[in-house]
Order: structure tokens, then C-alpha cells, then sequence
DNA sequence: TAACGACATCAAGATATATTGATTTATTAG
DNA sequence: CTAATAAATCAATATATCTTGATGTCGTTA
């Protein structure tokens, strides 16, 4: 049962859902290229990603300093069916945007 | 979103889980022997209903003065695999007792 | 070792949700 | 019409969750 509801309560967020839809069309991110891309401090967006990890929704491999979070796999069919229903959403998705690219693009 | 969200919030709560499951076991059911069956306070209830009713989960039918609630048929992909998740827990699950049954059966 | 960057966690205030008992609405019986 | 019953809604309080800014932790680099 208190999975059943973390998992419940995990979907139970905007944020968490613009997260998972995030991370499904991107896949692998950190943390910081989240937060220039999402607009979100740092401390919210940490704690969004810790309950989505605790929910069982994401994972995260730590190399050096940095926190690469990605949606896991496999989703047992539940979780994947939510994911499938926040792809359907219609969703002001951002677009990635990476620290390491310090260089304006021309447009 | 907002539908999305409405479904995930009333996942998100043990008593709704229960109701499900319940409703799920016996199937059409009036208020007043779901406040037997699962011994809840009336408003209480009738709260937890309104908001499985609004997210789609379940549907009402008023006969006279009584409410009868049931699983809404056919749920969509994600609700019906959110039931098949809370069908798989292990609930204990009261016995359904109706207000009708007045007189008390032997054993 | 000290400074820095990436990330996690904590603390405080704001918002949302749940519980209960009281009240209201609607239907049926007398 | 009045009383009684089923159910919905309201009001007050308690609990949980979200947001933000501050602080803590850990790995990297000078």
C-alpha cells in the first residue's frame, strides 16, 4: 500500500509530471542543465527528484560531482502507463538547455 | 494536466484506495452500507466518493434517496491499471454488510 | 589544505487536503 | 404538511505538502 501511494502521490505534482515528461524526452540529464532548462531552483527541483526516485519513477548515477538523473527501466506497467499518459498531455515542453554550452547559437 | 492531476490526487489517499478496492470486490454499493461495511463517518465518505466520482474512477446512479456507486465502465488504460495495481495489494478488505440485512444470519 | 561547484538537506512560511460534527437538501412515509 | 432517512455540503481544526533561502556535504582543483 504505501508504495501504491508514493507512487500515487509522486504523479500528484506539476512539477513532478513536467519532470518526468522532461527526462522522457531527453532522457539522461543533471541536475544543473535541468535547472537552466526548467527555470527552477535548485533546492525545489532536488527535492521533486528525490521523491520521483523514491517513487521508483527515475534513477540517478553519480559521476564525479555531478547527479545524472533518467527515467527508469524497466517502469513496471503502472508507472509506465502514467508515463504514457503524461506523453499524451499537452505540455509547454522547455527545451534542453546545457551549461556546457556557454556559446550562443546564431538565430 | 489538470484531468491528469485530478486522477493522480485521488489515487493518492488509503481511504479512496479502500473504496476502490471495495467497490472493485462487490460492486454496486449504496453509501449507507459502504459507512457499515468500512464503519466511516458519513461525510467523510460522501467527500472521498465525490472526488473517485470527479476523477473518473466511479459513477453514481440515484435510486429514490439512496446513492448506488460502482466502478465507472470502461476506465481508461492508465485508472484501469491503477485498479489492477490497488486490486494486487494487500488490503484487508471488510466484509460488505448491508443495512438491509436485519436480522442476523446463524453461525 | 583551502576554495569552489554541484547537489542534498534543513527551516520557516504558505497552500492544500483530510477529519469531524453540524447543517442542508431531497425523497419517501404517515 | 410533518417526520424520518439518505446523502451532500459546510465550518473549523489538524495534518501534509510545496516553495524559498540558508546551510551542509562531497568531490575536484589550485
Amino acid at each position: 500500500m504505501e508504495v501504491f501511494l508514493k507512487s500515487a502521490a509522486a504523479l500528484h505534482d506539476e512539477t513532478r509530471v513536467l519532470l518526468l515528461r522532461f527526462l522522457d524526452e531527453y532522457g539522461e540529464c543533471c541536475v544543473c542543465d535541468m535547472q537552466i532548462s526548467l527555470d527552477m531552483i535548485q533546492s525545489r527541483l532536488s527535492r521533486h527528484l528525490k521523491i520521483l526516485k523514491e517513487a521508483g519513477f527515475i534513477r540517478v548515477e553519480r559521476k564525479g560531482t555531478w547527479a545524472y538523473y533518467s527515467i527508469r527501466s524497466p517502469l513496471d506497467r503502472f508507472r509506465s502507463e502514467a508515463l504514457q499518459e503524461i506523453k499524451h498531455l499537452s505540455i509547454e515542453l522547455p527545451i534542453l538547455q546545457k551549461t556546457s554550452d556557454k556559446v550562443v547559437s546564431k538565430t
